[in-house]
RNA sequence: GCCCGGGUGCCGGAACGGCAGACGGAGGUGCCUUAAAAGCACCGGCCCGAAAGGGCGUGUGGGUUCGAAUCCCACCCCGGGCACCA
């Protein structure tokens, strides 16, 4: 009998299932339901790593189940290949990206084969083609004709080391996500989508994610951030000026005593040479500019310059000073706030600071707070006092009851913000899609036409770090006709957001070969949504609101029928290193090829998938430290149930039916383990097979369905030993991965002899072996009966015997 | 601060409210081997006991229940997300 030799086999069936092209995705195939697994595209930067072995591990996992179950299943794979990660690399290494990318996916692809992944490999594609990024650009114009992307001057984040503007998300902490450089603010013309406009829809739609992680959607429902309130209008008594300001809370509105303005907003300078501060704002507003984020964010400092102007209160008619402090941020609401400091954490420490009155007007019932002693603003429930007409209402009640007073009065208006901001997409680098726009002096913003897409990125590039996007530099690309009048003009040079490529990309493997459209329609309603996704957690909100966002703006576009793309989500927790999450720089960065190498494909997925629930982070130090030099358990265990397998078809004896019971019991457990992703469970349950399997062996007797359904139901986690036994020892003609997933008689998965546990006032005092269709009277009897039992019951009264036949008898005494 | 997760042997982890620790790892003992590795067999929560057996055990304290790792309340600790959001 032949030792079991990963290195022979693998390559093997790589080459087969290639030729046989076992793996395609049907387009024409009615017959079977479709079944569209999608795992989040890789980013070509290195050599597959721990990480994607388990995404991908558990991808391929759900595609073959799929398979096997019946299903016409799209399995695609491609690469996320545009992005700073590529250009930063190229230039530290002095090549082109493209060489540098190119080669990484090149690399990645030969990994994924070696590891016998369920791709269709005939759907690939980069999303630095050409042939994507076309209509990654159309798909700009498409939402530039509707108004969903525009062009504004906005404070940006500027990360002064990668020398770009970087969207909201992708400053961490006022970080770099990239380098960790802290933030600084600057002013710049950027393109943004209109996210905004879909923040409502973006919130109610999450009732059809039928099947995503809670946490996901918590974060998701966070990240849009709904607060419902009023918005109030005030006027500034000395100029007549009038500010609107957004308030969760009405019900305070008569405890403001002071009024705050973004140093952004609009009127800010305005008034202060009115009030006489002009000096002193200008003075803040500078410190500001040349202020880091980082530094601004975190500074818990009430600082603050008067405007010398003050602010008539709407509902009373008092007159309060109005300030300048860095507190109040431009970008959320209307950029100016009430300040109620006997009500608000921020606005009691700002009066505090600035000696300015604090006027209660919600107390709690029982204990009433005086201004004098307060320590702290009272944010929570109470009766209005000092309110006029509302003293005496109670919250909750009295924010809508001054709400409806507010519109009666035509001083103000329900009113809902999000925290939700529009998606920044422009970014000053060469590796990425270019913005299709052209610049004319007399007809402003023009799109590209559509049969000039796409606009090439050009290769001749200086795209090394500069203060200005490196496509600017060029200008063969730069100057261009205006495509309405033909006048000379300039092509934008700025080029797109990666998440704008990775937003869309699964719809392009419905159709990757469409010339003539992003996607073909048809193909997209016979693939799509797609039924599982799977991928990391870091993708938690902006991938997956991006996408949902482009999905919803597809269906107002007519182009598909559905609003959500991923009604499944899956998320596989992180491969860790001692601890911590793994990266290059940090030098603990497990590849994953090595494994491969040495120990197999099938070896490296069941360690990965058996290490702890799919969802939990591993720590490869933990699981696997010293892979290279000690045999993995799982190489072990696929090595005995070679032999195991290859023993039990030579066998001609019959098979236990204890045996069979056993297999019916495993078929039904690992089944419904793998609906619900508990790979780590089915495969337990697929060794204790294997230990049955080979003490039928050892005593001389068959095991042939039952080491014939055990390769099945490798196939999933195993697939090259699957295909190897399955054909090879058990002698069937077709892969196992198109094998019929095997079937459990109900009958035969019960268990027939079961354990009866017998207690005594809830502790354990016997076992007993019982008939599993033994009822209750049977059960109690044999109980009462029992030795072990009736030592602890003698003596005592029995008060009561509860019976779960054929389980458990508790009996309890008293006394 | 707010919002999610999660605390089970030496370790990864199992366990429809009903035998806690399945299945593995590390370790130990034995077999095989000149030897090592590999393989194979057995042991393996803690305490008392020679054993039979008993007691204690799922972060802490309480509660519900015949019965709680599991349900409820409070607290402690760890991980993650958001964070001057008006």
């Amino acid at each position: 009998m032949q030792k079991y030799d990963p290195g022979t086999i693998e390559p093997k069936w790589v080459a087969a299932w290639e030729a046989e092209d076992l793996y395609r995705a049907d387009d024409e195939d009615t017959s079977r339901p479709k079944f569209y697994a999608l795992d989040m595209f890789p980013y070509p930067s290195g050599d597959l790593h721990m990480g994607h072995a388990e995404a991908f591990s558990g991808g391929d996992a759900v595609a073959r189940f799929a398979l096997m179950r019946g299903h016409n299943v799209l399995h695609p794979i491609g690469w996320d290949a545009f992005g700073l990660p590529a250009e930063n690399a190229a230039i530290k290494r002095g090549i082109h990206p493209k060489e540098w990318t190119y080669a990484n996916i090149d690399q990645q692809r030969s990994s994924f084969r070696r590891m016998g992944m369920s791709f269709d490999w005939s759907r690939q594609f980069n999303t630095c083609d050409p042939e994507y990024y076309r209509w990654t650009q159309w798909l700009f114009v498409r939402l530039f004709e509707r108004g969903l992307a525009y062009r504004k001057l906005a404070p940006t984040n500027w990360c002064p080391k990668d020398q770009t503007v970087l969207a909201n998300e992708q400053v961490i902490n006022g970080r770099c996500e990239r380098c960790g450089t802290p933030v600084i603010r600057k002013d710049l013309t950027q393109w943004f989508f209109k996210i905004t406009d879909y923040a409502q829809r973006l919130l109610d739609d999450v009732d059809e994610l039928v099947d995503w992680p809670d946490r996901v959607i918590t974060m998701q429902r966070n990240w849009i951030g709904r607060s419902e309130g009023a918005a109030v209008e005030f006027e500034i008594a000395e100029t007549g000026d009038k500010v609107e300001v957004f308030t969760t809370r009405p019900d305070t509105l008569w405890g403001v005593t002071f009024f705050v303005f973004a140093v952004e907003h609009p009127l800010v300078m305005k008034l202060a040479e009115a009030g006489g501060t002009a000096a002193e704002v200008k003075a803040m507003a500078d410190a500001l500019q040349a202020t880091p984020l980082t530094n601004r964010e975190q500074a818990e400092s009430r600082e603050g310059v008067p405007l010398g102007v003050h602010v008539v209160n709407t509902v009373n008619g008092e007159k309060v000073p109005c300030f300048v402090a860095p507190y109040v941020l431009m970008e959320y609401g209307t950029g100016a706030v009430m300040g109620v400091p006997a009500h608000d954490q921020r606005d009691f420490e700002f009066a505090r600071a600035h000696g300015l009155p604090i006027r209660v007007v919600v107390q709690p019932e029982g204990e009433p707070r005086d201004a004098e002693t307060m320590t702290g603003a009272y944010d929570h429930e109470g009766v209005m006092v000092n309110s006029g007409p509302f003293d005496g209402v109670r919250s909750p009640e009295s924010v809508g009851a001054v709400t409806k007073w507010l519109e009666e009065q035509g001083k103000g208006r329900a009113a809902i913000t999000y925290r939700l901001r529009d998606w920044l997409i422009s970014r000053q680098r060469y590796w990425g899609a270019p913005i299709p726009i052209i610049h004319c002096e007399d007809h402003g913003e023009v799109a590209v036409p559509e049969a000039d897409l796409p606009v090439l990125l050009p290769d001749d590039v200086d795209f090394r770090l500069g203060g200005e996007s490196p496509l600017a530099r060029h200008d063969g690309f730069v100057n261009v006709a205006c495509p309405t009048c033909g006048k000379p003009a300039r092509r934008d040079t700025d080029t797109m957001d990666t998440f704008v490529d990775s937003s869309w990309y699964y719809f392009r493997y419905c159709s990757p070969d469409d010339t003539a459209e992003p996607f073909e329609p048809d193909r997209v309603a016979r693939w799509m949504p797609v039924d599982q996704y799977t991928g990391g957690v870091e993708h938690a909100i902006l991938h997956l609101l991006y996408s949902r966002f482009l999905t919803k703006v597809l269906h107002d576009m007519g182009m598909v029928g559905f609003t959500e793309p991923f009604p499944r989500l899956m998320n596989q927790g992180q491969v860790i290193f001692g601890g911590a999450s793994m990266s290059k720089s940090k030098g603990n960065l497990v590849e994953a090829m090595p494994f491969v190498e040495r120990w197999g494909s099938d070896a490296l997925r069941l360690t990965i998938l058996f290490a702890g629930p799919f969802g939990d982070d591993i720590d490869w130090k933990l699981i696997a430290p010293d892979h290279l030099h000690r045999r993995p358990a799982m190489n072990a265990w696929l090595g005995r149930v070679h032999a195991a397998v290859s023993e039990a078809t030579e066998r001609d004896a019959s098979q236990p039916e204890e045996l069979t019971r056993h297999t019916h019991r495993t078929i039904k457990a690992v089944t419904e383990a793998l609906e619900r992703f508990r790979f780590n469970v089915a495969i337990s349950k697929l060794q204790v097979l294997t230990n049955g399997i080979r003490s039928t062996l050892e005593r001389g007797e068959g095991a042939r369905d039952a080491a014939s359904a055990l390769v099945q139901m490798l196939g999933p986690f195993a697939p090259f030993m699957a295909e190897e036994l399955w054909r090879d020892a058990l002698g069937n003609g077709k892969s196992v991965h198109v094998s019929s997933w095997p079937s459990f008689d109900p009958e035969l998965a019960r268990e027939e002899r079961v354990t009866l546990v017998v207690q005594v006032d809830g502790k354990v005092r016997d076992r007993l072996e019982v008939d599993a269709a033994a009822d209750e009277a049977t059960c109690r009897e044999l109980a009462l009966a029992s030795e072990n039992a009736r030592r602890f019951v003698d003596g005592r009264q029995v008060r009561q015997v509860i019976v779960r036949a054929p389980r458990l008898v508790n009996i309890v005494t008293s006394g």
